[in-house]
DNA sequence: GTCCGAATAT
DNA sequence: TATATTCGGA
């Protein structure tokens, strides 16, 4: 009744076809369960008694690949009845009720799993993988039996969760405001320990809450509420494709520290009944305890950048910044980390700036934003020249992120200094660092390749990537006339 | 109890 | 280096 490891290198669609036993007194929950598997391709044999599964399993067992079990309220013994004889056949236990004593009961007599309910179509997904667990742990399979029809039916059905989950780098840059957290690790496709195989965002939650959590007389654990953070603006967490913006694309959430309060818990937000993610989390423990890393794309630390901009610095704290910028998932822990480093940024840089290379460089700034200091870039730009165009529209350098409040889009004000200026076409601001920190702020005529003397210049140039970034921008300036920009206003 | 932010850990 | 986590103080 089981498969095999031959089995499974001969099928070829695997798991479509796989043969599910559903024990279930529930004929509602059965119908729907049966519905979700055999929209997955899965074949479902429905069974109210355990007599009449167990002895189709009798009668049949090839019948069926796996079995689950519902676990109910009162009477529990036809669900353990069916476990006891039905040891060859993967269980999977089911419940509404989540009771420790009752997992334990249920893994203790050899299920595979306990699931709580409801089953979402992620949970109910990965049934298959208890089958080739199992297949692979009879021992005397030959492994060495090529598995590729398995592989390339499980890799195609497997790819829409993985895309979902995680996103390539590259992918993360095409969609603008889409925070990425990245798992720390990769998991195994197929685990090699003890068997049962933890599989499901379940079994993990079940292996914590053996952990910290003992069974409260069966009530239901509600997890719904440790993941939201304490003011109640919880919002889930979009763990399937993320073309949407302001939302995480959690490849993996992880259980929160358990010691962790509830306070400063971040709102992965996590869906625990919804999370391949959390299913695909392997070890429990210390590794679990590591959050999901957020990766701050160009487009998050713009959404950042910007929130800082509308409070202003002194005014910026995480709790605001995270209320403007209006990302699903991002945890005020998060901002709070992200903004201590663009403080340390300003404050690294500013000193330098202000002091003696260029005083009017901040009347430059007070054009732009006043009251607002010229920001820094993030170490890994360090001798990137960052042009942006004072006018029109924002620079899109695909892999160079100013690392501060006007970095992004400047806003145009003229201001009466302006005024005489001719149209601005063609001019350029530019800022540069090179590993000495922030150098280069400059403004320039593309045109006519000499710099404006009613524009204060703040030039220390670094002539390769100057020559680059003004190749680029169709700026004829030559290193040296740019060298010769001082700092000056003139009017 | 919650948040902030510097210090520290990963 | 970037980000998470810790911890003391407000």
């Amino acid at each position: 009744m089981v498969c095999t490891a031959n089995d499974l290198s001969e099928w070829k669609d695997f798991p479509k076809g796989l043969r599910v036993l559903l024990l279930d007194e529930d004929t509602n929950s059965a119908a729907e369960i049966k519905s979700k598997l055999e929209s997955m391709d899965y074949i479902v044999y429905t069974f109210r008694h355990e007599n009449e599964a167990l002895s189709a399993i009798s009668s049949r067992p090839e019948s069926f690949h796996v079995a689950i079990v519902e676990v109910g309220a009162s009477n529990n013994n036809g669900s353990f009845k069916f476990l006891e004889m039905a040891k060859d056949l993967p269980t999977i236990m089911t419940s509404n009720i989540h009771c420790i004593s009752t997992m334990v009961k249920c893994i203790a007599l050899g299920a595979v799993e306990f699931l709580r309910k409801p089953l979402s179509e992620d949970k109910l997904r990965n049934v298959w993988q208890h089958v080739v667990h199992k297949a692979f742990n009879r021992g005397g399979n030959d492994l060495t039996k090529p598995l590729k029809p398995v592989k390339d039916s499980l890799v195609s059905i497997l790819q829409p969760q993985l895309e979902n989950g995680k996103p390539r780098k590259g992918d993360s840059k095409k969609t603008e405001g889409a925070l990425v957290v990245h798992q720390n690790d990769h998991e195994p496709l197929a685990r090699n320990d003890k068997y049962p195989a933890p599989s499901t965002p379940q079994l993990e939650q079940g292996g914590r809450l053996l952990d910290d959590r003992d069974c409260h007389d069966h009530t239901n654990y509600s997890e719904e509420k440790e993941n939201g953070e304490q003011d109640g603006k919880a919002k889930s967490v979009e763990t399937t494709s993320g073309n949407r913006t302001n939302e995480v694309n959690a490849t993996v959430g992880q259980p929160q520290e358990q010691r962790e309060t509830k306070r400063d818990r971040p709102l992965n937000g996590v869906d625990p009944e919804d999370s391949r993610a959390v299913a695909e989390k392997p070890s429990p423990n210390k590794a679990n305890r590591k959050k999901s890393k957020v990766d701050w794309t160009p487009e998050l630390h713009k959404k950042f950048v910007e929130a800082v901009d509308q409070l202003g610095i002194d005014q910026a704290i995480p709790s605001r910044i995270l209320e403007l910028m209006k990302v699903e998932g991002l945890t005020r822990q998060n901002v709070a980390s992200h903004l201590q480093k663009y403080r340390m940024q300003r404050r690294h840089i500013l000193p330098k700036e202000d002091d003696r290379k260029c005083p009017q460089r901040h009347r430059l700034q007070s054009y732009n934003h006043p009251n607002k200091p010229i920001m820094a870039f993030p170490p890994y730009y360090l001798n990137h020249v960052v042009p942006y165009p004072m006018l029109g529209a924002p620079c899109h350098s695909p892999t160079i992120q100013m690392w501060g409040v006007q970095g992004y889009y400047p806003p145009w004000q003229p201001t009466e200094s302006w005024h005489f200026l001719p149209p601005l076409q063609g001019y350029f601001s530019m800022f540069t660092q090179n590993s000495t920190g922030f150098r280069c702020c400059c403004a320039m005529d593309t045109r006519s390749g000499v710099s404006r003397t009613c524009v204060e210049h703040h030039v220390v140039l670094n002539p390769p990537f100057l020559g680059l970034e003004l190749l680029h921008w169709g700026c004829k300036l030559t290193h040296t006339s740019l060298c010769l920009i001082e700092c000056r206003k003139k009017r």
